[in-house]
DNA sequence: ACGCATTAATTGCTTGTGCATTGAATGCAT
DNA sequence: ATGCATTCAATGCACAAGCAATTAATGCGT
């Protein structure tokens, strides 16, 4: 891959994420009151990825599987439990942690905006 | 391309797309003193594309070549004009409207930034 | 048991971004 | 010519994100 070949990628790269970062913002902001790194989040939790064994969410975890900064989340996470979306507990068997977990009124949000989020998606994809 | 399908692409490209900005930002950063943004925006003048007629770049059309908002836009130019990498001049037949052009600096400015952008970009695509 | 490096999460601070507004210039209609 | 909607760029404001420092807990070595 020469030069130029790996700038264009990069542009298209570039150009889609804008493209599809700035609609969903638009739409989950518009419809459910959500921005797309706190969709992002919620979408993890109710997946159940990056599930701890204890049964909650590490902050370190979930800033990883959003590619934010642990400062990021631990604010974003802060946000969520504002609005009821999570709650934050101690976790046992380290009281440094936190576990982070959805409240049930966090899954009905995630789940009335997948739709919209998938929609999205599906149109720029 | 089912549900499933359109989320992992997503996520490949958030993914890709996080790690390239990431690096971007740090290489950038630490050997020349640039932003992404930034180096993006020099890029595009150094390149010539949304040149005007009147041999100069008009903020709305740099502004959507690197995907931001005509603000922030209005205030990287500035940045970088402070840094004496472009000079805002009138545009004699809109006087609405700017030009920005590079200045020799600011030529020099991308010429070594380039190739550090470019290694980035190659080793991650 | 004690200190010390390490790890988890939060907080202070700075910066970059978008939205809405403003100010200036344009041009179109009357 | 005058008024009015439109367009370009800049600015006020609010907010999210990263870095660095902080606080608290862990565990490892001696």
């Amino acid at each position: 891959m020469n030069d130029t070949d790996v700038v264009t990628a990069w542009r298209q790269l570039l150009a889609q994420h804008a493209t599809i970062v700035c609609a969903l913002e638009r739409e989950l902001h518009d419809k459910h009151d959500l921005g797309v790194s706190e969709f992002e989040v919620l979408d993890r939790m109710a997946e159940g990825v990056c599930r701890s064994p204890g049964g909650g969410f590490r902050v370190q975890e979930l800033a990883e599987c959003v590619h934010l900064s642990q400062s990021a989340l631990s604010r974003l996470i802060a946000r969520l439990e504002k609005d009821g979306l999570v709650v934050r507990s101690l976790c046992e068997d380290d009281r440094r942690g936190v576990y982070v977990s959805l409240t049930p009124k966090g899954r009905d949000a995630h789940a009335e905006a997948q739709p919209t989020h998938r929609a999205v998606l599906g149109k720029h994809l």
